[in-house]
DNA sequence: CGAAAGCGCAACCCGGTGGTTGCGTTTTAT
DNA sequence: ATAAAACGCAACCACCGGGTTGCGCTTTCG
C-alpha cells in the first residue's frame, strides 16, 4: 500500500500541492460530495452547485492532478470518483503535521510555564 | 477549552481556508520552522530561505489569518509564534474529515469488491 | 433520423497572490 | 550621537486561478 514515508521535509513539500487542491472550497465540496454519493458524472456534480458546469470539470482536473479523483468514461459521460490511495496519504500527512503541532505546544507549554515570572 | 464542534458542513467551510493557507510550500516550510525551532523573528524566519524578508512577513500575515500563528511585539523585533489554542482547534476539523474520508473509503473499496467480475 | 444530453476545447476576463524593490521609522549597539 | 539592525508601508509586476461564454463533437433516446 502506498504510505506517506520519507523524512518530515521531503513529504512536507509532497504535501503542499495536496493542500492546496484542497485548499478551495469548491473542490473540498466536491470531495465531500464523492466521498457522500460515490462515483458521479459532471452534470450530476455540478447540479446544485452555483457554479458552472465548466468550472467543476476545471477543478475535477485540478484535483486529478494532485492525483485526488480519477475518472472514467462510460458511454456519453465521464464517470467521476476518488482516489483512495492518495486521500490516505493525505491523511498520514495530516497526521504528520498534527503530531509536530503537539510536540510544538508541549514545548511551547513548558517554556511559557518556565518564562512566566 | 476552545474545541472543534459544529456539523460537519460547517467544519467543511472552515476547513477550506485552512488547507489554503498550508497549501504553500513556503508557508508551510514556515509552520515547519516554528514547530521545530519555536518562536521566531522575522529575519530569523527569512534566514536559509530563497525569498525576501517581506515575502515571509506576507505569509506571515495569511497565516496569521488563518489563525495559525501570532505574533508579539518585542523591541525592533517582532516575535512570531504558532497559536497554539487554534491549532487544537484545526486538528479537530482535520480528524473530522479525515474520518469521513475513511468511511467513503470503507464504502468504496466494498462496492469495487462487489462490482469486480 | 433527429433532437437532446453530456462533454471537451478554447478564448476571454479579472481579481488575487507570490514576489520584488524602495523608502521611512523605530530600536539597538558602539 | 550615529550607524546599523529590524521592521512596516506602499507601489509595482507577472502570473495563475476561478469563473464564464460560445461552439463543436459524440452518444443516447424516442
Amino acid at each position: 500500500m502506498s504510505r506517506a514515508r520519507g523524512t518530515a521535509a521531503e513529504n512536507l513539500s509532497k504535501a503542499a500541492p495536496l493542500f492546496a487542491a484542497l485548499g478551495d472550497a469548491t473542490r473540498l465540496g466536491i470531495v465531500t460530495r464523492l466521498c457522500a454519493a460515490g462515483p458521479q458524472s459532471i452534470v450530476r456534480l455540478t447540479d446544485g452547485t452555483k457554479v458552472s458546469r465548466q468550472a467543476i470539470t476545471k477543478h475535477l482536473r485540478a484535483l486529478a492532478q494532485a492525483g485526488l479523483v480519477h475518472s472514467t468514461r462510460d458511454g456519453r459521460e465521464r464517470i467521476w470518483q476518488l482516489q483512495t490511495k492518495r486521500l490516505a496519504d493525505v491523511r498520514g500527512y495530516l497526521e504528520q503535521i498534527s503530531s509536530q503541532w503537539d510536540d510544538a505546544i508541549e514545548r511551547l507549554r513548558a517554556f511559557v510555564e518556565h518564562e512566566e515570572r
